[in-house]
DNA sequence: GAACAGGTTAAGTATTTGTTAAGAACGTAA
DNA sequence: TTACGTTCTTAACAAATACTTAACCTGTTC
């Protein structure tokens, strides 16, 4: 379904079928997965991995959760990692510990997968707020609404799909400035998507077919810009 | 992480882990917290602190709670302070006389930080909602009421279902803005609520099928607007 | 004119949303 | 309590629309 921005999450529990289940259920969501099955190994691979999430069980041998969450919070290049603890219901006393390790969020188990990933998924809503975005940009006889995801061209609503508004939208951000087709397609695309630099040209096509040919301008052998003045 | 406007909390609880476990986890909500060890010692702070809410232990030494908030409510200059008790799940002969001496609610022990700040969320959202929720909307032949929940097209008065109608109600609130299916689950369901998000759809559908397809526009790849203008 | 870059078009594929129906959950009244 | 009617959620399938690719066209440069 819907792909996560590269998002990374590792999990480190020492049950099998949990690191499983939790597995296939973030891979399904469209996250980056590793997995390790004890706290040792998972911090480890979260010095290489850097992960933006760790999910940790308490209860594990060789090295505990909360003596991993420690480790991880020591770390300067992991501050930016979310920590969220498993626990068994059993186990309160831990959640004190847990939080005092700085820990984001506890779960118990049993796990519900659905509510797992709805409250995985808010932890990293949270985060890509506050993303520098203009609410609208105003062009001369062009509005770009970024809330109300439309464009008007001298007070008429136009209607463009998701690719192309955001497009239209990133150019606009940045006037008189050209990207090239890769340049486009890294921010508005994303790192991880593989598709046709000309691919970027159709889209521009379709943007100008709709706002007129005057606002975009072709830079040859280097991209597209956004002209003002 | 979100900052509250300024909201103020004060954790009343004799048990140094508990305090800790709450401090903290308001503090991470974005409250700014007070703590004290007795009823006495809360209710003194509580006149100067003057707190929006106060998190309360019923069974402390010194002043126990139910006093601590007796006094409180005599407080005039803390007509506006919410008090929510914090019980051990035995106690609970202690409800009667809580919700007499003008509790405003009730969480029991072993306290979950996630189920618990979900609440305080939405308690302080109701407050803040008091001034921006407006009775009545009206916009062209659709008029929403929310004292007497219910909406006229066209002068005909329609019934609507709990969540159609706050569906309705919130999109019609922040009109020609967009709003994903996880905004819409986040503001309407709660933080706390794991639906699926394809779940607002079929919502969308049944109130499109009662007020027409003009008002709620899909944007795709996004999520609904209502229109306006 | 050959090589190159971008424009344009159309078709296939993929993704997203619409719609329906079944049953779970909830509330209410007997 | 049970029975009933309503609302909510999920799942499945259909429909709509967006995205990507590839092919062909145009114009420019050397």
């Amino acid at each position: 379904m819907g792909k996560k921005p590269n998002f990374k999450v590792l999990v480190v529990d020492d049950e099998e079928p949990i690191l499983e289940l939790l597995r296939y259920n973030l891979e399904k969501e469209g996250y980056d997965v590793k997995i390790a099955e004890n706290g040792q190994v998972g911090v480890e691979i979260a010095k290489k991995f850097k992960p933006d999430l760790v999910l940790l069980d308490i209860m594990m041998p060789v090295m505990d959760g909360v003596e991993a969450c420690r480790q991880i919070r020591a770390n300067a290049e992991l501050v930016n990692t979310h920590v969220v603890f498993l626990t068994a219901r059993s186990e309160e006393y831990s959640e004190v510990a847990a939080f005092d390790v700085g820990a984001d969020d506890y779960i118990t188990k049993p796990i519900k997968p659905r509510a797992l990933m709805s409250r995985i998924n808010a932890l990293f809503r949270r985060d890509t707020k506050g993303k520098s975005t203009a609410a609208q940009i105003v062009i001369e006889d062009l509005v770009i609404d970024r809330s109300s995801y439309t464009v008007r061209l001298k007070g008429k609503e136009i209607n463009l799909p998701k690719k192309e508004f955001e497009l239209l939208y990133f150019l606009a951000l940045n006037p008189n400035k050209v990207f090239s087709r890769d340049d486009l397609l890294q921010n508005i695309w994303g790192s991880d998507v593989y598709v046709l630099a000309r691919t970027v040209d159709v889209h521009i096509r379709k943007v100008r077919e709709k706002i007129g040919d005057d606002y975009i301008t072709t830079v040859k052998g280097v991209g597209y810009k956004f002209n003002l003045g």
